[in-house]
DNA sequence: GGTGAAAAGCTTCGTGT
DNA sequence: ACACGAAGCTTTTCACC
């Protein structure tokens, strides 16, 4: 990770619209920014050089996929050294259950997990099957995403 | 949101591709899934009128765009009534800082929140001039995210 | 599901302002 | 730095097997 890139408005409003669509093709966004082909094309060409921009991703809807339960698991590790972290970093990038997996400041956990499953079933398998197998994992605090209010991948622009 | 597609071998191998990398263009896809470009296109297009893809974003690196602090953050409400939360999601939904907010089970939070900032004294400003101002928030526990073990957006495909 | 051709759309030059 | 216009290419999408 390098140091910052200045950003015009321009440029702004080049990532606010890739943002929101990864697939808009150099055209509309020149159209859009209220430019010509060419300079937004060179503009486009900057800021993906830049190394701002990480990937372009398709999002597909868990539920359509029968991923109907998403849970957020708060894991506590019983020593903090390095061989634990590592262990279980590794171990942990390996399930597919897992989108997210977070070090977190706090008492009341170390890693912070996103998972996705089926159902409860699913997650029970898991729970006993997987994560609690893990090696220094002494904690393990489910809970249970209800409802997504705010649901977001682009980021602010200040 | 409605039923599950039946999805084949090759839709799902054309979905992984996809969710790698939105900006394939139809032509690659067919060749990575060992089909011609028609049949290919065909899919693409069931997949999409499907509703089981959401939508193409650009994801954009947040320490490069000089968002250097993220943290998860637990809300805690007075009261459980609709009132209450249909406010505070129209409030939260408005902040350009959130990037997911989730009403959770769980005995120590009602919401679960990320939250990206610039830096701590942001983070400051955030929580005192916005989040502790919404009604009916009594509790607001913050943890830092020291570290992204794992950041996916790809749905595991059966 | 495959093939081949036509059609459309996009990017990228060169040139000029 | 940007606009314009043309060239050249890639991609999509037909009709048909």
């Amino acid at each position: 990770m390098q140091e910052l890139i200045k950003l015009d408005r321009i440029d702004k409003n080049i990532l606010q619209l890739m943002q929101d669509n990864a697939r808009i093709t150099n055209l509309e966004l020149a159209e859009r920014v209220g430019l010509s082909a060419t300079p937004c094309s060179r503009r486009v060409k900057r800021l993906e050089e830049s190394g701002i921009i990480d990937k372009h991703v398709t999002l597909l809807k868990p539920a359509m996929l029968g991923l109907k339960l998403t849970a957020m698991i708060g894991i506590t590790m019983d020593r903090h050294t390095p061989e634990r972290f590592d262990n279980f970093e590794r171990s942990i990038a390996t399930l597919p259950e897992v989108m997210e997996c977070l070090i977190v400041t706090g008492q009341s956990a170390d890693f912070l997990l996103k998972v996705v499953v089926r159902d409860m079933q699913h997650y029970e398998q898991f729970l006993l099957g997987q994560l609690t197998r893990l090696e220094g994992v002494t904690g393990v605090h489910s809970s249970f995403v209800l409802r997504e209010i705010v649901k977001k991948s682009a980021l602010p622009l200040g």
